[in-house]
DNA sequence: CGAGTCGATATTCAGAACATATCGGCGGTG
DNA sequence: CACCGCCGATATGTTCTGAATATCGACTCG
């Protein structure tokens, strides 16, 4: 049995009459004849009464039509669902990124996205850059935002796109020192108790920071001493009672709450880059689709998706 | 797109591999990539992903093969309930009948019928000859059980087979002069007032009435007077507080109740049969097997439908 | 009783699905 | 690094089936 005898049956009790249900199937009366009879003949029970005033179902074909709308049903519902999710519609797109790209990437590109895209479910939980590179390439993710492009194994199979640049900026507590200066230098942060990311799973960062205090060891072996923060408002919430200096990037003014002061670093420096990375060969059409409102937004981006999708 | 598609789809999400796929589904490998590769151009989606591990399904294939398996089962059900349908396993019986089918027939047949048919949905409603000789005509119901024969238009579009036949039997209050007495004749019955079906709904049983007690007209108009009541029960109950002596078939026994007595009557009386009746047309399952069952149960119906049914 | 309508049947034809044979690409291996 | 084997895609021929045309038989209606 194919999906072709249901349309006919379906036709045939529409219209009760086989020239005419013949016509609006845009095929002649005698194979829709055939095609009926060869229906019943293999369902073993006749589904229509051929009577002088139409054709009429009977209680088979009852049973058998209403069995039949749903199967069409479904079989339309197929069609479009698989070209929704094809177009990017529908779907899941699970996004790891570090926290300060909730302050100024993620807000409009997410706001985009959901109004754009409302049917698809999005993930999004904060992490690391290591822990959501390892992620991207264990499938887990789908994207990830982080800082630095990703490296060691498996990174070849990644794709990765610089999304944001930010420099150093420093932040004090309103009573500490630096407070009322507008920038600090690197000499002056020596001496200071430093709040950062951790090491293990921002290496990146870790590793600009050993280098710009001039030392070739790990951060934390700096005098004067390191605490580690996860996040953009810890590292604030520490610096703003006292803790010692922060360090981050400059879009954490947009974090920065009144009892704290935001000092530039002089010489300024630059952070390594906001990066969104992606599997190469990842072909989801709604990841497609995150990355087209990126590339809308963020202007400088374009070029770079631009030669990654063309090499497909 | 037919339903072939969806199964060819099925079959190879199933087993990752064309090869396996096709010989799953009794085809060669080359068929079933033609199949697919038409599927995903008639889509304008890649419904699988050819990898060097297997075959695997795309986000929008597995959109795709969501509906596509509820299709193919809807299609399979369809099928399924087609065949009960037409096997009378299911469906509806809509059966009116007099009230004293109640007493000794419709008890064993109904039993027999819902043990064998639970899922037929019946529809039970008492009801006079008249009345449901003119709903059997009209299509409201599909059975009829009455007394006599039916009669006037449309009367020859119905089968008839006699189920059952009763004798007039008189009831009366146990404080009745007859009370005592094992038969009573149609001559002492002239003088009582008599409770009977009413004229207009039970036609058949007036005239016969009628012409016993020696009159050429209508029973109420008999010396005596004349009440008339619907069913079995109301019979019984009027004649036991004394409003007159009930007549009616035999079967008023089985409702008896102790404070009544039944007397026969002399010389005996046959009432009109116990007649069941169908539309000739109505080649309804679920009516062939509700005649099976009363075959079954009444020895002597069996000819009598046989000469119908093998007419068809 | 004859005309008209409707569904079934017969026959022919075209297209689609399938089978056989072969090619191209990708991994694994000596 | 070349070779081999596996797998899916492609090419080509064959078969089968669904559809069109022509016609028939049954029933209704004027």
């Amino acid at each position: 049995m194919e999906s072709r005898h249901l349309r006919y049956a379906l036709a045939l009790a529409e219209h009760q009459h086989f020239g005419r249900a013949a016509a609006a199937l845009g095929i002649a009366q005698p194979p829709l004849s055939q095609q009926i009879a060869a229906l019943e003949r293999e369902l073993g029970a006749r589904l229509f009464d051929r009577t002088a005033r139409g054709v009429f179902p009977t209680t088979a074909g009852e049973a058998f039509l209403a069995r039949a709308r749903r199967a069409l049903a479904e079989m339309s519902a197929a069609v479009s669902d698989a070209g929704r999710a094809a177009r990017g519609e529908t779907g899941r797109l699970r996004l790891g990124f570090i926290g300060s790209a909730l302050l100024e990437l993620l807000p409009s590109v997410l706001g985009t996205f959901i109004r754009d895209r409302p049917e698809v479910r999005l993930g999004l939980q904060e992490m690391s850059t290591r822990r959501s590179t390892a992620a991207l390439l264990a499938g887990e993710l789908d994207l990830a935002i982080g800082r630095g492009a990703p490296r060691g194994a498996g990174a070849e199979d990644l794709v990765s796109v610089t999304v944001g640049r930010d420099h150093l900026v420093a932040v004090v507590g309103a009573a500490h020192p630096f407070a009322g200066q507008a920038r600090v230098s690197l000499e002056q942060l020596k001496g200071q108790h430093l709040i950062v990311a951790p090491a293990e799973e921002e290496p990146t960062v870790a590793a600009w920071l050993a280098g710009l205090l001039g030392e070739g060891a790990e951060v934390p072996a700096r005098a004067g001493g390191v605490t580690e923060a996860w996040d953009a408002h810890t590292i604030i919430g520490l610096a703003s009672c006292g803790v010692g200096v922060g360090l981050g990037p400059a879009c954490l003014r947009v974090a920065a709450r009144p009892d704290v002061r935001v000092c530039e670093v002089s010489p300024r420096v630059e952070l390594p880059e906001l990066v969104m990375s992606f599997r190469a060969q990842d072909r989801s059409p709604v990841l497609a689709a995150f990355l087209d409102i990126t590339r809308e937004r963020c202007p400088g981006v374009a070029e770079r998706l631009e030669r990654h999708l063309g090499a497909r």
